[in-house]
DNA sequence: CTACGAGTTCAAGTCGACTTTAAGTCAAAG
DNA sequence: CTTTGACTTAAAGTCGACTTGAACTCGTAG
């Protein structure tokens, strides 16, 4: 069976670079593995923990959430309520940022259709923003009390 | 009416620090206002700018498309044509954003329901990588190959 | 006159997730 | 023995969008 893949070997089957993997076990995500001759040699359980931390990643975790999931808890803390904990804040994250792409789209879909004149009166029209109309008059009201 | 806004009350007004207003104006993407003793003074147009590339941030326009916006077409381009081309790939963009938010909610959505032991393979199980275990046999095929 | 607050400049710092660079070590191949 | 190629380290660089800091100038109030 299979023992000690040398780093590059891993970043290949992981599609990472040999320089991530060094950064993920200096910041304490990856445990330091063995060492053959001062290189590092990776096991399966490192090639497990990599996979798991990868997909993580691709799951919207940031490598600090990482941490957190691995040594955020008291120890004992079962798994499921560790992921369960940092997938609440996930998700409703991801809920947020879904409205706002949301939100993009739509006045981006507005532009799609414009035959404006001025570059500056195409965006306003386009992107047409009730909220600066009311901003521009109290800018307006500001200046007014100014004198000079 | 109002004329000459100070940078202050239009960092208030658009709920932006006046080092950001600056910042946009050295990197072009608000013409240098005129000055009185120094300080800057902003009219109308440059709030009406202001707003329009305010508003062009919030619909997911980086800083960078917004100066290709204003200056990377030919003098004489009619504002609608560049409007049009930037929220192409801007729609675009968006797009695979919301499909990678998606998948990410999907994936987090198995592990709020998990019973697992270990933390590894909890995040495994729940967020079950097929191609991953693919990845490991070639990493171990590949380790075999490998006389140390 | 002095202090104050708000403005000015330019350079450097911040954040996250890495990458790049420089300088050095090591084992196998020629 | 030398070269080659892959590894090692620590430190610095990258990207975008700003922010922060240090040092300075203004006009106004007391």
């Amino acid at each position: 069976m299979a023992e000690d893949l040398a780093i590059s070997d891993v970043a290949r089957v992981f599609g990472l670079r040999t320089s991530a993997i060094r950064y993920y076990e200096q910041i304490g995500i990856l445990p330091p593995p063995m060492r053959k001759n001062g290189q590092r040699r990776y096991d399966n359980s490192a090639l497990f923990r990599l996979a798991v931390v990868q997909r993580a990643r691709e799951t919207g975790f940031t490598l600090e959430e990482i941490r957190e999931l691995f040594f955020g808890f008291p120890p004992g803390t079962p798994p499921p309520k560790r992921w369960h904990k940092l997938s609440q804040r996930k998700i409703a994250e991801l809920r947020d940022r879904m409205k706002r792409l949301k939100l993009m789209e739509t006045l981006l879909k507005r532009v799609e259709n414009c035959r404006c004149d001025a570059l500056d009166e195409c965006g306003e029209k386009i992107l047409r923003y009730r909220s600066s109309k009311i901003l521009l008059q109290s800018a307006v009201n500001s200046a007014d009390s100014r004198t000079d």
